[in-house]
DNA sequence: TCTGGGGTCCTAGGACCC
DNA sequence: TCTGGGGTCCTAGGACCC
């Protein structure tokens, strides 16, 4: 096979732009790409973290997960903007649309990036990066909002070529390009090296990525075991994984978790914290038509100590009230009386629904199971708040966390989407 | 740190079996 | 048992990504 031709498509500071566009789109003379302004939840809730952020905000050094509190201490006229997360989904969704135009191979790699597979495509289109300039000014002129364009000859320099000069621009870097443009990068901007890697790699004199190209391997594997040479290859661009179309069919696991606003202290919230995660998280396994067969949750302390549990089944499952008892074992076995600021739940070893064993020694869930149906079905034509469980009603809690989003609360994008 | 929420993969150690 | 080695499964935690 000879070389492949693979573009990294990644929508600058994206909730930001998105943002930025839908108010400009509703009438707002303020484009907020254009201001220092961030994306971020809201504090009086403890979500208050910047998400996402305009670049006049990264000149007062404002950086992604910080506090808001902290990024108003570096410039307190700073415009914060609310997450509209459905808003994304239609971003991205009109985005993969028009880059299913130039490849049938496309994978959606987070909401904000895609990866799409030239090869074939290079007698349709001509040349590989005059096409992706064509690319980037159509995503502008349409849906109005700015993306880089990495190509190269793998998804990884790929990917690293799209997080060159931002906004609004093309690069490429093909192997031979390697020594000039990747090497002298300081290491953490590597794909896949982190903080933990950072600090492991700079003990061993380790700076650049062309350090840990030319460094033997073998210094590596001691301390970064199997991680080493995936690291290792990536700094020198060895990497040839599949663009893998279709995105989440092939999903292992789903979870849903929530830092509440105040912290729960006693036994009766916390199981109906874990209950409205449990809504959501089984909603979707049957949307997906998938069981689960392990049960897993978590929690963090006030002090931010992270502890989990989790269960193997003999069985699957996708009902709702099964789920959230043992959801609630698990929590009794790791509880401790410790004051909760966050929980989560999260469900794996999924498998089709279609050949689902009932097993014989189990209580039997039959009658929960059409429960859940007509639950979900109501909550589909109505909404998620028509049908609630009447212990919600004076909690303080929501009774669905995470997951699905309230499609009646937003209005939908003007006709340029 | 006044520190979100959704994922994936890897590893170490223990249980258990032959 | 003062016991060997290999394989598999399970669990908790940690690393990384966006």
């Amino acid at each position: 096979m000879g070389q492949r031709i693979i573009f990294h498509i990644d929508v600058n500071s994206a909730y930001l732009s998105w943002e930025a566009v839908y108010r400009l789109q509703h009438g707002n003379p303020v484009d907020l790409r254009e201001i220092p302004s961030v994306v971020g939840g809201d504090p009086t809730t403890r979500h208050g973290i910047v998400l996402t952020k305009s670049i006049p905000a990264k000149k007062f050094k404002i950086q992604t997960g910080e506090t808001l509190y902290s990024a108003l201490s570096k410039y307190p006229e700073l415009v914060i903007a609310k997450p509209n997360y459905l808003l994304y989904r239609q971003c991205s969704q009109a985005l993969g649309n028009i880059l299913k135009e130039y490849s049938p191979l496309i994978q959606q790699f987070s909401i904000d990036e895609y990866f799409l597979d030239f090869t074939q495509m290079k007698n349709l289109f001509g040349d590989p990066v005059k096409t992706a300039y064509r690319i980037k000014n159509r995503i502008k002129e349409e849906l109005g909002f700015t993306v880089n364009i990495g190509i190269s000859t793998n998804k990884l320099l790929a990917k690293m070529a799209s997080e060159f000069e931002k906004p609004d621009k093309v690069h490429t870097l093909f192997p031979q390009e390697i020594p000039t443009k990747m090497w002298p990068l300081p290491i953490e901007e590597l794909f896949m090296v982190g903080r933990a890697t950072t600090r492991k790699l700079r003990s061993r004199g380790i700076q650049t990525i062309g350090d840990l190209a030319h460094c033997d391997v073998r210094l590596l594997l001691p301390s970064l075991k199997s991680f080493g040479r995936l690291v290792w290859n990536y700094a020198n661009g060895i990497e040839n994984s599949p663009i893998k179309p279709g995105g989440r069919i092939n999903i292992k696991g789903m979870g849903n978790s929530t830092t509440m606003s105040f912290d729960v202290d006693d036994r009766q919230k916390a199981h109906l914290v874990l209950l409205s995660l449990v809504e959501t998280v089984s909603a979707r396994l049957r949307q997906d038509h998938s069981q689960s067969c392990l049960i897993a949750i978590s929690f963090r302390t006030n002090e931010f100590l992270s502890y989990s549990h989790q269960r193997k089944l003999s069985h699957t499952t996708d009902c709702t009230n099964e789920i959230w008892e043992i959801a609630c074992q698990l929590f009794d076995e790791l509880w401790q009386g410790q004051p909760l600021r966050h929980m989560g739940v999260r469900v794996s070893d999924l498998c089709q629904d279609d050949f689902v064993q009932l097993s014989l020694f189990e209580k039997d869930y039959t009658k929960l199971r059409k429960l859940d149906q007509a639950v979900d079905s109501i909550r589909s034509r109505f909404g998620s708040q028509s049908i609630i469980r009447s212990s919600y009603l004076h909690s303080g809690l929501h009774s669905m966390t995470g997951g699905v989003i309230e499609e009646e609360d937003y209005p939908m994008m003007s006709s340029i989407l």
